[in-house]
DNA sequence: AATGAATGAGGGTTCATTCAT
DNA sequence: AATGAATGAACCCTCATTCAT
């Protein structure tokens, strides 16, 4: 997913195309602060990843920090897509519901980097996110489906009342998300394979029966 | 445990309390760590938290590295003490697996310190949990007391019978440690204030309840 | 090849002279290295001799290590130069033999510097000489020209004929070097003025004596 | 030759005995300062190889440099020592001049912690050598013994007249000592095992040759 | 439009020494 | 007489950024 490398011949060695050279760098700053997070993550490493200097990538982008802003904007930019092509009227209620599980996990999964970033921002406490016009009025289709599933079960009566589409979307993302980011620590501490290593479908399945079970209860009685 | 030392004047210029500075650094430290990462953070910071020198620290512990180390191992100690103070065998196992949760819950909310250190330690892959001989054989009484709990509910047909502690522990944990680890990133696209800052009894109930439905329930056929 | 940067004034930030700084640089480097030795010198301290910074010379050479690397490189480099222009030719062998000696021993005295900098890279057990392939294959015509010399000289009946090159070298070598090495603790012990400060011709002549009366003669029969 | 160790019982750990812990301490440090050179050398270190600390070596001692100051005085003592040892009256001059070329040489290839403090030494340029009363007004007997079988063989017609004994101890010096000061730079260069584990007697041999067949002879005549 | 040269600030670590006890 | 605690200075190196060209 992050690699480009389109094919350069020896006779012309500089592209020169910009937006194709920032897209690389982009895709190699990626890579770099996923891997090692914001402070971790160094401008050389990110030029060496793309075979041009430092000095380029300031050129193009003016600062770690505005680099840092552009991966977080494409990230983010992915998965909406990503989210975009859930297509789920044919399905019923607890079957589209279920679908909306299985695809957050498995992007999770499939899309670690995607994790790391997010982590990296929670690290710098929302700094950037902030700071961002774009990624401050990002919606996020997948609250949108699923403020339609849970509508469309709730007047069926197959799905319980009183959730709303944000508190799902965070349980879903939670029990997914956990998988990936505490992976090394759970992992070694329980001794379980985790994120893309792990068992995915027993995983996968475990959170969709979890989440399942919450909506279509009428609650449980323990107090 | 975060507090800072009591404040000396530049005269007195030994304080000849190793204990107490040992104990003085290891809580800079672990705020520090806490705050910016393994990377983020800076020794000088540290030393400037403790009203000492990077080479006092150095002194006592070595190096970055093992300091960070200490302050792993402390902050999973604390939570092992924690845990082992839970009581629940006056407890039905519905109520009992509803104070795991809420207990694990407040923990996070409480200890964010705690949390963010878990995260941090994962964005380096785990690398230094692994070099601990302390931390890869600890074990956590919150699993114990889970497998308990859940034999009890079992025999009693209370509980479901096809699940294993490690993974109630794992969602328990996931929905629990998404509110802080992602309270930036989360709240800011989803205008929700979370962690310590947000609705924490009412999210706190609807992690119960998600549990708690799980557990009770033999399953949904949504496939 | 000792002297510093022409001076500048500090208003004018860059000089843009890259061959020339780095030829400043290893200037300097030498002139430090052979002062203090490996560990004595200090990046800073060959930094002040350049008027520039120590992070300039990273840039060029990546580290200290390098950098003395560097150095050791370039003074072997110097003296086989200076060997090639040894011409023998014209010479019957024992006059060329004197020259050799009287070459090899004033260089040492006019390029302390060399002699120091053998000794540090002795000090440190000849660890960079051997990392350096430039130096591991580094052949040195001065022993080229001695086994022309002694060949000729052995095939007249000049010269014995149970010597080899590389030994007369070391003799030539050990007699002319410890004038310059030891000059300080031999001279101070037997209050002798050594090294250029001393009777450089007579100890010369000396040494060319010494050399001269074990190559002529048949062998001493002390036992 | 370094090693003091009395053997000490688990009882009493500690042996109080002031002599015996300055001699352990010198013991360490010569080693040190010989294997690293006087700014390599570490105070812990030290303090690591007599299982004290640096604290005690200060106490002892006063600083570094005058640790280093009594290794200097020790190392010289300890030739001066053996130098005396030396029995040259039943000899016949060139018998007796072999015998001091043997004798030196083979005390530096095996006394190689000595070579390497006086090469230290004159890294420093003599310093700490000129500061010690006790070392600036050291006689060294071999030059005494060196004047009187010089005289003796003068006397007798063997020996040329126009040598002064410092002068032959210089030569002897200068052609024992290049076999261990150099070992590891001309050793690869010319890819040679010198020193201790070169072929010892052989060398030896030809630095007798040498400088017997300079002693003995009248002069050549190249000019 | 693009880049090699250059730098100031700060990074973590080592070290010889001091000092109270 | 002996030592653990503590420190300031210096160490080498990395880094993001700037700037002239």
């Amino acid at each position: 997913m992050l690699q480009l490398a389109t094919s350069r011949t020896k006779a012309m060695r500089k592209p020169k195309a910009p937006e194709a050279n920032r897209a690389r760098i982009l895709a190699a700053a990626t890579a770099e602060f996923a891997a090692r997070g914001y402070d971790g993550a160094s401008m050389d490493a990110i030029a060496a990843r793309t075979r041009t200097t430092r000095a380029l990538i300031n050129y193009y982008f003016g600062s770690k920090e505005r680099l840092y802003q552009a991966v977080l904007e494409r990230v983010y930019a992915e998965i909406r897509e990503a989210e975009e092509g859930l297509e789920l009227d044919h399905l019923s209620p607890l079957e589209a519901m279920r679908r909306i599980v299985e695809f957050t996990y498995d992007y999770y999964v499939g899309h670690e980097y995607f994790v790391r970033i997010v982590v990296a921002e929670n690290q710098a406490r929302g700094r950037h996110l902030k700071r961002s016009p774009t990624l401050r009025t990002l919606n996020r289709p997948i609250v949108d489906r699923l403020a339609a599933v849970i509508a469309r079960g709730q007047s069926e009566g197959t799905l319980r009342r009183d959730v709303d589409p944000v508190s799902v979307h965070m349980a879903i993302a939670a029990l997914g998300m956990f998988n990936v980011t505490n992976q090394f620590t759970f992992g070694a501490l329980f001794q379980q394979d985790m994120g893309a290593k792990g068992d995915v479908a027993g995983r996968r399945g475990i959170v969709a029966d979890i989440i399942l079970s919450w909506l279509v209860t009428a609650g449980v009685s323990a107090r």
